[in-house]
DNA sequence: TTTAGCACTCATACGCTCCGAGTGCTAACA
DNA sequence: TGTTAGCACTCGGAGCGTATGAGTGCTAAA
């Protein structure tokens, strides 16, 4: 599927001119915006072409066309010339998170607000949340009467005790055994590493104390959950009304719905890869998000923790801006995240 | 200004059925769903009285009456009768909320979550924060280079090592001078209650090194606004949707709007005195809120620390059901966190 | 004091027409 | 063969007048 310059320039006059208006785009228009030395039934005839090859779609007859998800991408992955941010953006950007240093919720809540308002899209953002969090140390202890001591170190040094309380305790020589089991099988992994048929032999071990190994297990994998999941951010979420396309309230209810879950915001941000990605119209793969696309990047604490910050619009955001702004704010994130940590 | 009991009964049921349907209700429908024995006409009359005495207005010329923010304040502090939940809704209050123990946001998030699905609103809330928090110690210390480290301990026992950075640091005893000079003035105080005159006492002392003067100083302010102030949360903000007073784009701009700066949030949740606090349309002050109410209830931590939770919605809200939510979810939380730091 | 009756008001829904931007197609042109 | 002008056609949206119905205030009778 190769286009020709022409068409590629179209494509792209389509594209830029519908990130900034949000209205359809006629071949007049073209011609009058750009400067194209060629009549609008030229372009008309590329159009037709372009819709044919599936980059452009039109929302109805008599309307001009718009870019398709396909298009999009088309786009970002060959078109889009990267934008940079000007000079004094990046010095407001570099002076507002250093005042931030210190507290990483503070950190990251000022870092989604800087690009929020440069990007003028809702951000969203995870703190910093372990990578392969794994289990160090895992002791069971008894501690008289109705109550177990549960200790366990994970990979990066976090120490947790919880207290259980069963209605009937083990034998301490069985809550001793079963400590050394549980730290033979667990040790160097995640609880999510185990195998069924791990799961199943402690489970087999413990058939005498349901209980106990109900309690004991679900609070080990309970914990871990907590503590490789950090805060979650969102800001400018009002942005969304900005852009026209959402004065629809039934879209805007179920952006904002969506928002409203953390465990949503946490979905999105997980997805992508080691570094910056892109996800158009419904390749974020939520209903309620299909018209929507999402721009997501990571900076990170070290090596064993990764956090993530993504930019969350309309399928015709101006993903150069927001690409260069997510650049720059990881970076820049790295980097006082090393100075807070190993400084 | 008093009410007939015939009165009371009207205006009884115009702000019961207006909380139900949002609709202005006429004066057929109140005899149609109350069983009062008068004709239409009647009420008419005396519906025309309340207007006049400011307790119900008209949209327009032609439309039944709603309550006036009067007519709404009356409703809450004589008419209202106080609701129940239910024997099932509080046990599974109790449930939930006791899964999140331990983890003091987690259990907040819970809670802010639990009231937001039972009342159908939007709940915001304050982590537990100090209630006037004091310096006990405050010392600095030359590091050698151009560095010092300044320490400090509030009246709650958070300890705070920050190694500050000087371009030129004052000589060693000039810098033990110093830290006698803020020990003997902030201890037992907050710095915002030191006077103009010990400020710039403070300021004149240092006069040789303003550099040294700033950082320290701001520093301190920023860390003491730092640690009053806990995480805030917002959940069901996406319910705002659900009364048909949002569905006007411009207002669920300024609502969401509103709720996107934290500081606002925390601004609404200040306000409350001891306990229960009510503010119905304007008298929360906001501008952007103007015809929503707030009701704010607070919770503690011993007697050192104070969270607060509210909820907010339409004037019309359901003020019955949203007070007894909130009764019952403070009293939980201020169980359940007196559990978590007292056993 | 209460009620029935009646004229009046006004927001809303509906149907109608008009307008303009944009298209596709055809035929002429370079 | 690629480009352009011309033209008929489509369709969404704005503007407008009318009908509808819920609700009111007033008056006069019960």
């Amino acid at each position: 599927m190769e286009l020709s310059e022409r068409k590629k320039q179209i494509l792209q006059a389509v594209v830029d001119d519908y990130i900034k208006t949000a209205e359809p785009i006629g071949s007049r228009t073209i011609v009058k915006r750009h400067d194209i030395n060629l009549s609008p039934a030229t372009i008309r005839n590329e159009m037709a072409d372009l819709e044919d090859m599936g980059f452009l779609e039109k929302p109805h007859t008599s309307a001009g066309r718009i870019p398709s998800k396909t298009g999009y991408r088309f786009y970002v992955n060959s078109l889009m010339r990267k934008s940079k941010l000007s000079l004094e953006e990046t010095e407001k950007l570099r002076m507002a998170l250093e005042e931030r240093m210190g507290e990483m919720d503070a950190l990251i809540a000022e870092a989604s607000n800087i690009v929020s308002r440069l990007t003028a899209y809702t951000v969203i953002a995870a703190a910093p949340r372990a990578k392969n969090l794994t289990v160090k140390s895992i002791k069971l202890l008894p501690l008289g009467g109705n109550n177990l001591l549960l200790s366990i170190i994970n990979s990066i040094g976090i120490v947790k005790n919880a207290g259980i309380e069963l209605s009937k305790v083990p034998d301490d020589n069985f809550v001793y055994a079963y400590s050394k089991l549980l730290s033979e099988t667990l040790c160097g992994k995640s609880p999510h590493d185990l195998s069924e048929e791990q799961l199943s032999e402690l489970q087999r071990k413990a058939s005498d104390y349901p209980e106990f190994y109900k309690k004991v297990i679900s609070y080990l994998f309970e914990w871990f959950e907590q503590s490789a999941r950090g805060g979650v951010y969102a800001d400018g979420v009002v942005n969304i009304f900005n852009h026209p396309e959402y004065n629809d309230i039934e879209r805007a209810k179920k952006f904002i719905g969506f928002l409203d879950d953390k465990e949503n915001i946490m979905g999105l941000l997980d997805g992508g890869g080691d570094k910056l990605d892109i996800k158009i119209g419904d390749e974020n793969g939520r209903e309620e998000l299909a018209d929507c696309s999402v721009v997501t990047a990571n900076y990170n604490v070290g090596d064993k923790m990764q956090g993530s910050i993504g930019v969350l619009g309309p399928m015709r955001m101006d993903y150069s801006r927001v690409i260069s702004s997510l650049e720059v704010i990881t970076d820049r994130l790295n980097f006082l995240i090393y100075k807070m940590f190993f400084e």
